[in-house]
DNA sequence: CTGTTAGCGCTTTCAA
DNA sequence: TTGAAAGCGCTAACAG
């Protein structure tokens, strides 16, 4: 399986010429005969010469490469935010390096050693779930390897990211509930650990306490997104003395499965109660059931913002100034459904 | 940005031996004494070496890498895959450069160029669905990158592919409706270009020609899977001077909107009209409308075999042999939908 | 305008 | 058991 492609080093042989001259030749150098230069540009078009990267890349100490880690392709969330990347990286000379973590730190840490073998310019990751230590990335650091998290962000200190504020979308979703008139609000939230769960149930007690409601903890319930927890957790609201009508929820996931729970029990959708979700199924006009709205996180825009953020990392000369971190943080906004 | 890693050859000059005894020390070659195999391991993780790879990739001309090509990684189906196929590189050395084409032939130009460009190894390729020319195909022939073409197959000669046989499970498809009892049954058919189309139809026409039903082709209508192409293929078939109890139906997508537009015509589906697809939307429990039975292409197990067949191609060393091709071909399934 | 030369980091003969 | 040297393909500093 090893090529035969013809080098500079053959052009310059049949032209009896030196390598550099063809180099130049062919880079349109300006001190190059233009006769030479002719020459050079069809002879290497005829024995359909290609300049090896690699030794270009191993020349320059660039590959023009960037890692991608992120947990789990299947997630349309995940398919979308590399989708963004992928659309980025096309338009510049950069190529995308894959990686899925399975939501494992273990194979977090085999990818990130892979991609630094390959010698990757950069990276982008979206952590696993159980990631909680980080000296993985604490080694990318010391290689000189620039990194931008997206989505879920380590707690790390001095890091590039770029995350979507899930308060200001949470904030929208609650402030559009209570304008239709809804007073008794639940929040079905995911497992209490989650930073995302924390943000939504920030986004929450605020927006109440701006439109002077008094938060109720009481109102507050979790789910481990498991269906059986999902539909404990909403059957534990509908069961609230106080008659709760429409309920902010963790994600499209468990929406369903409540929304699904909920029409078991004869109640009217958007009527009886209302949803408001968290989006990340596709194609929502396929689906059977419709929250009333949904906080969009736009993870192909993400994905986008976080190659640009890299690359504009990577093409910095400056390599004297001090370190300094960037980061976007895109506000989540509600999307009314038309349904 | 630039790296100040440590060679080789400042480890041997740190020891005060030579570069080829150092690379010897490294990989355990057998006549290297103890001693300085020790020293010289000692040192390196001192000094954190890693070897370079991207020199060691220019040396052997070899990059571990994958070239993979699909359409759009939005699109499920496709997400599954390359989620198969990564996780096969990842139980080897080998990496995943993606690419999306984006369902346009320019771009799959592009991107085999691109990738090309960056050595990889070889290729895994879904075509776009504007593909009806090859010469960049032949390109990578000529550049001996060898090829592995999956679920989406060129019509070329001497390929090596994975498919999904949909000869199977479009006759599973048609027996199941006529079991049921119907006898006048459309085929919604796809782009006539993709050959994944000619088995529909080729399925579709034996499993008549096996029940003794006569094949009636102004029952076959194509779309070229735009929304407005959908509805207005159903249209036609509905439009039918025979009335069409069932259809058979490209893919999900199509058949969503098919439904969708049914539905809108005010007959009942799974009564008046049913239909039968293939299976590329994922939980189907969550959507609107259910194909009554739904024929599966098995997308992650594609990517896996796609990608096992070609580390296999990769690692054949006896360059000599006559160039042989090779196919697998998965059967599709009929899934009954219990709903 | 063109050639010579060194060098990127590593592997691998050949010689000692 | 070790070292010297060549070479992978390309770029670029330096010298004509």
């Amino acid at each position: 399986m090893i090529n035969k492609q013809p080098t500079i080093k053959e052009i310059a042989r049949r032209l009896n010429i030196s390598v550099s001259t063809v180099s130049r030749a062919l880079h349109d150098h300006a001190s190059i005969g233009l006769r030479t230069k002719m020459q050079v540009k069809k002879l290497a078009e005829e024995l359909n010469y290609e300049p090896n990267q690699t030794a270009i890349f191993f020349q320059q100490r660039k590959t023009f490469t960037i890692g991608v880690i992120l947990p789990h392709l299947g997630e349309s969330f995940f398919s979308e935010a590399i989708s963004g990347v992928e659309d980025v990286t096309a338009k510049n000379k950069y190529t995308v390096l894959l990686g899925q973590s399975h939501d494992e730190v273990e194979k977090e840490k085999q990818l990130i050693e892979k991609m630094k073998m390959h010698r990757v310019d950069g990276m982008l990751v979206s952590i696993a779930k159980s990631t909680t230590t980080y000296e993985h990335f604490e080694v990318l650091k010391k290689a000189n390897i620039p990194v931008v998290f997206f989505d879920r962000i380590p707690r790390m200190q001095d890091i590039n990211y770029v995350a979507c504020n899930m308060v200001s979308g949470t904030m929208q979703a609650v402030k559009f509930l209570l304008q239709k008139g809804h007073r008794v609000i639940g929040l079905l939230n995911g497992p209490e650990n989650l930073f995302a769960c924390k943000e939504r149930q920030e986004g929450y007690v605020q927006a109440l306490i701006k439109n002077r409601i008094k938060f109720d903890p009481s109102l507050v319930v979790n789910t481990d997104l498991s269906p059986d927890g999902n539909v404990k957790a909403v059957k534990e609201l509908l069961a609230h003395k106080r008659k709760v009508t429409a309920v902010v929820v963790f994600n499209d996931y468990v929406a369903m499965d409540a929304m699904h729970y909920t029409q078991q029990q004869k109640l009217k959708l958007n009527k009886d109660i209302c949803f408001v979700s968290y989006a990340n199924l596709p194609f929502t006009n396929y689906l059977k059931y419709s929250p009333m709205a949904s906080v969009e996180q736009f993870p192909y825009k993400q994905g986008q913002k976080a190659t640009e953020m890299l690359i504009e990392l990577l093409e910095k000369t400056d390599d004297s100034a001090l370190p300094s971190y960037y980061k976007i943080i895109l506000d989540s906004q509600l999307m009314i459904n038309n349904a």
